[in-house]
This record gives structure tokens, C-alpha cells and sequence, in this order.
RNA sequence: GGCGCGGUAGCUCAGUUGGUUAGAGCGAUCGACUCAUAAUCGAUAGGUCGGGAGUUCAAGUCUCCCCCACGCCA
């Protein structure tokens, strides 16, 4: 049994989310969380809300509230559909805790002990109306190029010139409007990676088996251009992790916090700490130091595309450069985007399912599924509302539900609502079981890699298994001449629900614990052994008919649902 | 403009280090079955693998050019 840390992006506080962020870092994460744990290993698997930064100050002020408390606010209504979600994560923490704000100051100073810090003076916009410094996009004016009289403070949408804020002509705060600014002087700290680029070369170099995906980024990032870049880690903003060297004051950065990308990632560390500030576990350092236990972690980290660099290059560059034993990551599943309906998801223009939206009109099973077995992993995916229906009516409803009811309803008309006796297993008997455990360590083979679409196309193969199984030997037929042999049949394809709900429930939690309920059997141990698995509930051993495991979904809801998400946010 | 992931049957996608008649699921058509959520099972038909050139005994699979879509960047 191996030790497994499992990191899904950590989604921002600002809003509820989309599917495609879902199936870009949270959903594979708990698929592969499940699988572990099912298979007997150790597994910690965290997430959190990133809740720093300007974007969440803006979206406070807009619904009339205290930063911080429009931040708890949000962190619970997103720990609350994760939980629909069914996303089972050890710990959901929060990045502005206090642990994560101590940790991320000895960071800090650590990093600056080992050199990697450097003070950079830069001449920002101030607004005295908003009473704070004005980030680049924050800021409006005039192009000095083209004349241009609504171009951001960064780029010139007319004219597509870069622009410092600083050169607007009549620049005014996007945030209020106000055009009493003042050039200022301000210091900030960069992180020096570009001093790390050489042993974060090697490292990637050193990656050969992760995504291309993965790879392919953070070798652009390090070799476009003139390499890897410094980056600023500290902003003139008020909500954010004040700017500290360790527990002593950072001369000259008072009343400054740190990026929020750089706080962001050390979440996950502090995450663990929660978890134990928590009351849900006693020791974190075994999970996150490697001169405290966690020599034999293997730490997979999820996420969409655009996470990459930070994950591949700036938190590496903050774990390598404490110049502490801290756990590095060792593999990286990265996922490209979900389209919806021949676009983007919208978070702005309300375009697309959000995460509330799809609880609220199916269960999570039916999302898990689709987004899953549709998961972008090689290339853009696409929901449609068609595939989307057309998926899951015939995998979960026809293929999986209908063979538990066709089994369980034929054995309650013809014998009883208990495991049959009986007849003998033959020849048909062992093919199907040395054909369920060819798919099945197929199966497994994939969840390992984490092929996210290919263990799926296993799973639904498993499933039609027993539907080819039942329709060759035809108990409904044998049953006229062979009560006893078609009693065999019918006890093999009990114990294959019962099978199918164990290995499914990483996809489909809720189903298989259903199935598992109907069939009265609290043994949910992974089958290493076929023969022995598909022999757990002996003759004599009763269970209930399940209800509709899978209802379908009518050409009316799609078309309703179609229409419903196609444009604004209700 | 630069860069990146892609462009394989109607749809969604697989195709290992180049090697026999290019695969799967869905959809379509036909057939079988009737236990079941009009479910299941089988069979068949569908592709000059974006276009062109090249390397090779042999290319979807390598090289070059071009086209298309999406994304990232300054």
C-alpha cells in the first residue's frame, strides 16, 4: 500500500463555477482519490478556495460587503456544491487561513535567506478616489499611440500597442471612475526564477512521462523568448497576505501583500495544516516533509491548462528555494477545455451549465460521468446537449441500470428476492470471468496512468459484459427446461452487479452505493480475485430490487435545457 | 505576428518505437431475443487518416511547405 497526496486546483473564491472548470481539475482528482482509496492506499486529497486578490475585492464591493466575509460566504457555497459534487476531498480549506498566511510569510523568508528575493522600485498610478493603487487593467485612458479613447492600461484594443499605465493620456480608474490620480513610486519583490531556470530545466527534462500537455508549457515558458521571466510577488492591496519576512516586518513593503499566485499554491501545504487545525488527522508533516515521513508520498497535482506555468515553474521555484525538505510534486495530470455548444463557457455572459445549475436538474452520477468519460485530455472537448443525452441514456441507463433491473426483476418473478440455488457454473461461466478480469486490469491499468477516457471506455466494456453474458445463455430460456442451470446464471449476474457497483463507484459514487444498498452486501473490497468476488453473495443471500438506478433523459428536457443555458445567467 | 494542442468513419474519440486488408463507442441499416428502463445481443454499411511534396522496401505514424479550428502571449 503506497501513500498517495492529491492536489485539484484550488478554485477562485469569485463565483460559482462552471463544468469545464469542474472536469479540469476537482472531478479527475476525486476519480482518482476514489480509485486509491479503494484500492487500500493512504490517501490525502485537498482543495481550497483561492480567495486573494483584486478580482474578489471587486466582487465584495459590488455585493456590499466586507471582503472577508463575502469570502466566507462564498467558501461556503462552494464547499456546498463540491459536497453535491460528491468530491471527496480530506480537507476544503480556504487560502487566506491563518496557517496559510504564516506559512506563506516563512516562505517568503526563506526564499529571500536564499537569495531569490530581490526589491524592484516601479512607478504605479494611484487613485486617491479608491484609495489604492490601480493594476493594470484597473486603469483607462487615451492611447499616446493611436488616439484611442478607451484603452486599457496595459494594451491599446484599437491599436494593439502595449501600453504602461503610466503613459494614458486622461487615464481614469476603471474601479470608480475617478481621474484624481498620482504617479507614484513603489517597491515590490520579484522571485528570481530566472535563477532557477537551469535546475528547473533538468527537472521537466527529467518528466518524461507526463503529459505532453504539462511538458510542452513549461518548456515554452522557460525557453521562449529570453527565457524564464522574474515575477512580482507582491501587490499594493489591502486583501492578501501582508507582506512579512517570516514574523519580522519587511522593511519598506509595509501595508503591502503578496500576489495572490504566490500565496495561492503554499495553500496546499497549509491546507494539510487545517486539516489538522480541524480535528480530522494529527500529523501533516508526514505528507508534505521529506525529513518527516513523507519520503514515500507520491503527490499528483490536477489542473486545467492554464495552472501549468505556475505549477511546473513558480511553486517549484518556491519548494526548491526554501532550501527546505519540502515535497515536490510527482506527476502533473493537466486537462485542456471544455467548449460548450460551439463555444466558450461564459462566466460573464452566463453561457453554459454552472456547477449549481447541473445539481440542480440531474444528479451528480449523470455529470460525473459524461464530464469524465468526455474529460479533455488529448485536445478541446465539446458538450452538447445531444451527446450529452444520448451518453448517458444508453451507458448509464440501458448498459448499466437496465442489467441490474432485468437480473434482480427476472429472479424476483421466477425464484425470489434472494441469490437462487442451484445448478453449476460451465465453460460460459469461466470465459465470462476470465473476460471480466482481462477488462478489469485493463481498467486498473488506465486509472493508474490516470487516462481519465480510457478508463472509462474499460468500465462501460465491464458493463457489457454481463448484458452479452445473460443474453447468450438466455436464462429466460433455459429457464422452461433447466430451472436449476438458469438459477446459476441468475446467481453469476447478482454478484456482477454487485462487482459493477465496486468498480464503478469511482465514477458514480451514489449509484454504486445504491446498487450496493439493493443488494444487502456491505463488502465493497476492490476484486483482485474474479472467482472469489462474484461468489460474495452465496445462495440463500437476499437483496431488493433497485429502483430506477438511471432514469433517461427525454428529448423535451434537452431541448428545454438547451435553451435555458444558452445565454444569460438566470 | 510568435508560440502551443489539434485536424482520423455522420458524431465523440483510439491509433504504441513507421510494417500485413486503419480501430472502438454512439448514430444508421438488417437480423436475433423478449428477462428488463421500447432495454439487450449480433451482423452490415460508412474513412484516398486536412492538402501538397519528400525520405523509405514500407507513413495516419518521420521531414518540409501550405490550409483550417481552438488556445496562449506580447
Amino acid at each position: 500500500m503506497a501513500r498517495h497526496l492529491i492536489t485539484s486546483a484550488i478554485p477562485y473564491i469569485n463565483g460559482i463555477k462552471h463544468l469545464g472548470n469542474l472536469v479540469g481539475s476537482q472531478l479527475p482528482a476525486d476519480l482518482y482519490a476514489r480509485y486509491l482509496r479503494a484500492r487500500g492506499h493512504e490517501v490525502m486529497f485537498l482543495c481550497a478556495t483561492d480567495e486573494h486578490g483584486t478580482p474578489a475585492e471587486l466582487a465584495a464591493a459590488k455585493a456590499g460587503k466586507p471582503v472577508d466575509e463575502f469570502c466566507a460566504e462564498m467558501w461556503g457555497v462552494q464547499a456546498k456544491i463540491a459536497d453535491g459534487f460528491r468530491l471527496s476531498f480530506d480537507h476544503f480549506g480556504r487560502s487566506s487561513s491563518e496557517q496559510n498566511k504564516k506559512l506563506t510569510q516563512h516562505f517568503a523568508a526563506q526564499l529571500d535567506k536564499q537569495g531569490l528575493i530581490r526589491e524592484v522600485s516601479e512607478t504605479q498610478m494611484y487613485s486617491h478616489a479608491d484609495g489604492r493603487y490601480l493594476p493594470d487593467r484597473y486603469i483607462e485612458g487615451t492611447c499616446p499611440n493611436c488616439g484611442f479613447e478607451d484603452a486599457r492600461g496595459d494594451q491599446c484594443d484599437n491599436c494593439t500597442k502595449q501600453l504602461d499605465p503610466v503613459e494614458l493620456i486622461n487615464p481614469r480608474s476603471t474601479i470608480s471612475g475617478s481621474t484624481d490620480l498620482e504617479m507614484r513610486e513603489t517597491k515590490h519583490l520579484y522571485l528570481r526564477q530566472s535563477e532557477m531556470k537551469d535546475q528547473l530545466d533538468r527537472w521537466i527534462d527529467s518528466k518524461t512521462d507526463w503529459p505532453i500537455l504539462t511538458t510542452s508549457i513549461a518548456k515554452k515558458w522557460l525557453h521562449d523568448g529570453d527565457g524564464l521571466q522574474d515575477r512580482g510577488i507582491t501587490r499594493d492591496l489591502d486583501w492578501g497576505v501582508p507582506v512579512m519576512k517570516g514574523d519580522a516586518p519587511w522593511p519598506g513593503m509595509e501595508g503591502k501583500v503578496f500576489y495572490v499566485w504566490f500565496d495561492a499554491p503554499i495553500e496546499y501545504i497549509a491546507c494539510a495544516q487545517e486539516w489538522v487545525d480541524a480535528g480530522k488527522g494529527t500529523d501533516w508533516e508526514r505528507w508534505w516533509r521529506t525529513d518527516k515521513g513523507a519520503d514515500d508520498v507520491r503527490y499528483t497535482q490536477f489542473m486545467g491548462k492554464d495552472n501549468v506555468p505556475f505549477h511546473t515553474l513558480s511553486f517549484p521555484t518556491t519548494i526548491l528555494g526554501s532550501g527546505e525538505p519540502w515535497k515536490l510534486v510527482d506527476y502533473i495530470k493537466s486537462f485542456n477545455y471544455l467548449n460548450y455548444d460551439g463555444g466558450q463557457f461564459s462566466t460573464s455572459r452566463g453561457r453554459g451549465v454552472f456547477m449549481d445549475q447541473a445539481l440542480e436538474i440531474l444528479p451528480s452520477d449523470y455529470w460525473r460521468w459524461w464530464l469524465l468519460s468526455h474529460a479533455p485530455e488529448s485536445a478541446d472537448s465539446e458538450f452538447t446537449w445531444e451527446n450529452f443525452q444520448v451518453s448517458v441514456n444508453k451507458d448509464l441507463a440501458d448498459v448499466l441500470g437496465n442489467f441490474a433491473s432485468r437480473v434482480t426483476k427476472f429472479c424476483r418473478s421466477k425464484y425470489s428476492e434472494a441469490v437462487p440455488a442451484g445448478g453449476a457454473y460451465g465453460a460460459r461461466e469461466e470465459q465470462l470471468m476470465s473476460d471480466l478480469a482481462a477488462k478489469l486490469a485493463e481498467y486498473e491499468a488506465h486509472m493508474e496512468a490516470i487516462e481519465v477516457r480510457k478508463s472509462a471506455t474499460a468500465l462501460r466494456a465491464a458493463w457489457a459484459l454481463g448484458n452479452e453474458y445473460l443474453q447468450e445463455v438466455a436464462p429466460w430460456t433455459t429457464f422452461k427446461t433447466d430451472p436449476d442451470q438458469a438459477a446459476a446464471q441468475i446467481r453469476l449476474a447478482l454478484n456482477l452487479i454487485r462487482l459493477y457497483a465496486i468498480i464503478s463507484s469511482p465514477f458514480i459514487p451514489d449509484a454504486s452505493a445504491e446498487l450496493l444498498d439493493a443488494m444487502k452486501s456491505d463488502d465493497d473490497a476492490w476484486p483482485t480475485d474474479i472467482k472469489a468476488a462474484l461468489a460474495a453473495m452465496p445462495e440463500g443471500h437476499e437483496f431488493a430490487v433497485p429502483e430506477v438506478t438511471f432514469r433517461k433523459i427525454t428529448d423535451a428536457e434537452r431541448t428545454e435545457w438547451q435553451e435555458r443555458f444558452a445565454g444569460t445567467r438566470d
